[in-house]
DNA sequence: ATGGAAATTGCAAGATATTGCAACTTTAAC
DNA sequence: GTTAAAGTTGCAATATCTTGCAATTTCCAT
């Protein structure tokens, strides 16, 4: 038996069963488990299965789903988040969007902190009303299903009604002279009118989703104060965001 | 059964029912609480679950989980889930309240299934914006921390404003002849609106909450107009309230 | 064909990982 | 507080992995 003919034996039994055995392989086969084990290393190098210890499981199984857009940069969002909660002082209005980078600040927000936000975002939401002293007020609507966030006239309404000191604004796509942009148009009209009601905006943004765009804009760039990435501020693709005069942290 | 695969099992199985117990997994896989338990740290570190007492939830349900012992009386909950379920149709305007009942209602609805939600809860938003098919609105107004639902006038005057069909609403305590009771003024002040607005009232509870009282009332008995408990209907401890003219579920 | 380098294979010993158990500590429910 | 359930830690038994090596096979240039 040659070692090829072998290793697409396995390959077709994994991908069969889902998952194989070092022992069974080595008695089907009549190699020591010695073997098996070395085919099933170079099987995974090639990336043809996944390898465990005791044997081996097909690609699609171990694959399995969970929200990978939850762990995806998380050191990043956490130096985002910190920078960001240096903005927030007590007494303040704040409104504050949906995402993975605001669910962050919202996660490590100090403590003592005495400040009235405003979110749209379920999930926000949810971690701001673990904070002991803060406040939380959510603005109600139809719940749009991809985002978590409430979306429509009475989102509008009810935000023309407050006057926030700080939006804290996560993002998509940022681009220096295309400005904020995103892919959802019930997203983009809350978040346009978060924008225009605020009297700073803040944009939290990962380096990698700078200079990328959408198809939908939401405002340009003049409209923004603040642009925090994990990024030092002096680093040179910031630069033409300092040029448009944002602020950068 | 290699660790692996185990490990894939338990994932799969939390994220599709959100929680796991020890023991069941235990019983399920053929392997020590031990072994259980370990697996679940492991998981839990890489980020893929949230280890709780008892067990483990889903990344996406933990960011709403009210405490972490609400795993328990799983059972008895899903029971008067499936029931709940049986009062919902097509094109129905639904008034439906937090709690950990109501969020079981809520994962299990049958995805074809098309209603228009209104809530305040927050975890049960977030549950019922997985729907396919239905409609969900959120009652803005300012977060309660225990309840994790908007209160306030805000809310009430919200309410006002519609003729639900239905309204499914949990509870903390029922008693034949005092009614509907509860601990918090501010969620009273919701369920009162919600039941005073609403064309039909279900009451969803565990039966271990019946004849118990709490400080403020919610309403009376006659204003509810089903009781669903996980109890066959003709056990002896229901009789009171098919007596007070509820229909029993 | 054939000598010899390279690859393959099986074996053994030491290292590491897994698992269940038991003693002990912590937690939370009453 | 008291108590029962759950969690933690250390340990021993077992299983699996790694590594080096020697025996064997394959391959290819002579």
């Amino acid at each position: 038996m040659l070692k090829k003919e072998r290793q697409a034996l396995i390959l077709r039994e994994v991908n069969l069963h889902n998952k194989v055995l070092h022992a069974d392989l080595s008695r089907q086969l009549q190699v020591s488990e010695d073997t098996i084990r070395r085919d099933l290393q170079e099987l995974s190098e090639e990336g043809k299965l996944v390898k465990v210890r005791g044997g081996a499981l097909s690609k699609s199984f171990h694959v399995y789903s969970y929200k990978e857009s939850e762990i995806y940069k998380y050191a990043e969002k956490t130096t985002i988040a910190r920078k960001a909660v240096t903005l927030l002082s007590d007494g303040m209005l704040v409104l504050i969007s949906g995402g993975t980078t605001n669910l962050e600040v919202a996660r490590i927000l100090p403590p003592e902190l005495q400040v009235t936000f405003y979110t749209c975002s379920l999930p926000t939401a949810l971690q701001l009303a673990e904070h002991p002293n803060s406040d939380t007020i959510f603005v109600g609507g139809r719940i749009s299903k991809n985002a978590k966030i409430s979306t429509g006239g009475q989102v509008v309404t009810t935000l023309r009604d407050i006057r926030p000191d700080l939006c804290l604004m996560g993002t998509n796509s940022l681009d220096a002279s295309l400005g904020l942009t995103d892919s959802d148009w019930e997203v983009v009209e809350v978040k346009k009118t978060m924008i225009q009601v605020s009297d700073q905006v803040a944009v939290l943004s990962i380096s990698d989703k700078l200079q990328s765009t959408q198809k939908i804009r939401v405002c340009g760039i003049d409209e923004v104060d603040y642009l925090i990435t994990e990024l030092s501020p002096d680093e040179p693709i910031l630069a033409p965001y300092h040029q448009a005069g944002l602020k950068l942290l």
